[in-house]
DNA sequence: GCCGTTTTCGGCCCGACTGTTTTCAGTCG
């Protein structure tokens, strides 16, 4: 699938155009483009081969045959038109915080600066300070600016992110003494990845509020400080972080929140939408004319514009706002309908908490049970067991049910697919369990889509786990086809995985809503290790949301008896619930 | 570059802060 790799040549582009200091909206238009096409599913090679490239919103008959152009001979004219006489390096500038491409690409042309390097030598020389519009505390940031790149400013997960937030308001509500405090931005809308943690406050002693966040002991550097609005870098483990704080008044609380949740795509849709309408939205309400039209509560800014509120995690203009116009958004999964847990490691074999431990963990949540899916004996790095060790796990299983009251422990696996796509036990032994998770753990490279494809098709097994094998700290995903592997879960009556641990949420959002349209279930896991395990479920509904799903689209928001059903009326076997 | 129940041309979201300026450009969100 090209998608990415186009997204990126348009990318680049568009960052091209803008050190030569081209139109903003022809800038805005390709990455717009690249945004698209990072988030879309479906291949873009189907689209062009169906010549449906230009029903897709924001790609018009200008980038449609720059992509086919792309797809037929691997390059696009444009792209070397565009970076033509741009050397490289200034490509990489653009990352550098306070440096944007406008000075990018003045450095360029009055002073030859073609990188980092020469970046830092018309710092240190005063040459940059001298030229027009610059000056001394300029470049000085700039300078900062490139130690704050050198540190390293990879986005946080979505889990260490809202514990930071969470941090951060106690300290500001313990300054403010009351009012209203609340994270907004991508944390809000669940981003598996967070890059700076916006906070949004209207409180009445605003300088205090102001006073905490500059002068907690965690922050490194003040970046800006007004009247209602500052911007922090706080330390975080071995880099910095960004946290923006902004003021507002009660009656703008609404609008600010709807502003600052973003995304900016949702956001400039709504504004055209409100212009449409003779309104005008920022971050201080609804306006028409001069009149304020709405506020205070963030439903009354929708209202305002004739539309239902928009929950979070859909504000990322992938037609939530259509949606919402004709009155179709989703009713998306909430907590409460989660009812078990479908994926759970014991001491048996890497987990930490021994079987009555999880239990009673997975009781407190308010479920009704929970399946134990420890490895499977390939899996020696994480002690898998072996059939017998499963038995002897069956029969403790038992055991623990027969005391257990409203509540019961599913026996399960996390069977390993083996590199020629047989999984890890035995059809006898798979049929004596309540659910059969089947997940790559190995040779990463080897027809990962086969492997899965033939797992599926293997009677016992229900769901693949983390399908798409990636870990957002830093580990590229399986070398799979996910859209072949989940119409293979369609054709199967199987299901697949949403893994909750915030470093895999997997599958992700744009896969999930892939799944929901083909009518393949989804099963969220918490993947449990430890005793911080079960509420991580968390994280993995807010991923659900972000992919459009509804209660009925979830596996896990069936009772015991129900999960027993499904596997039932696939498999024609009569298992006891 | 895209897009059109007012438009095939002329729009395209809006504001805060900073540093450089005597009124505004650049950057960011």
């Amino acid at each position: 699938m090209k998608n990415r790799e186009i997204a990126a040549v348009f990318s680049r582009i568009a960052d091209a155009l803008d050190i030569k200091g081209e139109p903003a909206f022809k800038i805005l238009a390709y990455r717009r483009a690249a945004r698209i096409l990072d988030e879309m599913a479906e291949d873009v090679a189907v689209l062009a081969a169906d010549n449906r490239l230009c029903d897709v919103e924001g790609i018009g008959d200008g980038l449609a045959s720059k992509i086919v152009e792309y797809l037929k001979t691997g390059r696009m004219a444009k792209a070397d038109e565009a970076a033509k006489g741009l050397p490289a390096g200034l490509f990489d500038l653009l990352n550098v915080p306070g440096l944007g491409a406008k000075t990018v690409g003045l450095a360029f042309k009055a002073l030859g600066v073609a990188g980092l390097d020469d970046l830092r030598r018309v710092i240190a020389d005063g040459s940059l300070a001298a030229l027009k519009g610059m000056g001394e505390k300029k470049a000085e940031n700039i300078l900062k600016g490139i130690g704050t790149l050198e540190k390293g400013r990879e986005r946080l997960l979505l889990g260490e992110a809202a514990e930071i937030a969470e941090e951060v308001i106690a300290e500001l509500k313990r300054a403010a003494g009351g009012g209203r405090i609340e994270a907004a931005g991508s944390l809000r809308r669940m981003r598996e990845t967070i890059g700076d943690i916006d906070i949004l406050a209207s409180v009445r002693n605003g300088e205090a509020v102001i006073g905490a966040l500059t002068g907690w002991n965690r922050v490194r550097r003040v970046l800006a400080a007004g009247d209602t609005k500052a911007s922090v870098l706080i330390e975080v483990g071995n880099g910095e972080r960004q946290v923006d704080l902004r003021f507002v008044e009660p009656d703008s609380f609404g609008a600010a929140l709807q502003y600052f949740t973003g995304s900016k795509a949702h956001n400039v849709k709504l504004r055209g939408l409100a212009k449409d309408l003779g309104l005008k939205v920022n971050e201080y309400g609804v306006f028409r004319g001069e009149r304020k039209a709405a506020g205070r509560e963030e439903t009354d800014v929708y209202k305002a514009l004739g539309l239902p509120w928009i929950p979070p995690e859909l504000r990322e203009d992938r037609g939530e706002i259509e949606r919402a116009r004709e009155g179709r958004l989703p009713t998306l999964i909430e907590r409460d309908d989660i009812r078990g847990d479908l994926h759970c490691h014991t001491t048996a074999s890497d987990g930490r908490l021994k079987l009555a431990e999880l239990a009673d963990l997975m009781r407190a949540m308010g479920y009704g049970y929970a399946a134990v899916c420890d490895h499977s004996r390939s899996a020696r790095y994480a002690g898998g067991l072996t059939p017998e060790r499963l038995k002897a796990q069956g029969a403790e299983i038992d055991a623990l049910n027969r005391k257990l009251k409203g509540f019961r422990i599913l026996k399960g696996t996390e069977v390993d697919i083996l590199p020629d796509g047989t999984v890890d036990f035995p059809e006898p032994v798979l049929a004596g369990l309540d659910f059969v998770v089947a997940s790559v753990h190995s040779s990463f490279k080897r027809d990962v889509t086969a492997r899965m494809i033939k797992a599926l098709a293997n009677p016992h097994v229900d769901m693949i786990g983390h399908p798409s094998g990636r870990l957002l700290s830093g580990r590229e995903g399986y070398d799979v086809d996910l859209e072949k592997v989940i119409e293979a879960a369609r054709i199967h009556g199987k299901a697949m995985e949403l893994n909750s641990h915030i470093d895999r949420l997997d599958l992700d959002d744009v896969h999930l809503r892939l799944a929901k349209d083909k009518g393949v279930p989804i099963g969220i896991g918490t993947d449990t290790h430890g005793a911080d395990g079960p509420a991580m479920i968390r994280f993995g509904l807010g991923t659900a949301r972000r992919g459009w799903l509804e209660k009925t689209d979830v596996l896990n928001t069936l009772s015991a008896a129900g999960l027993a059903r499904w596997r039932n009326k696939r498999t024609g076997e009569k298992r006891r619930p």
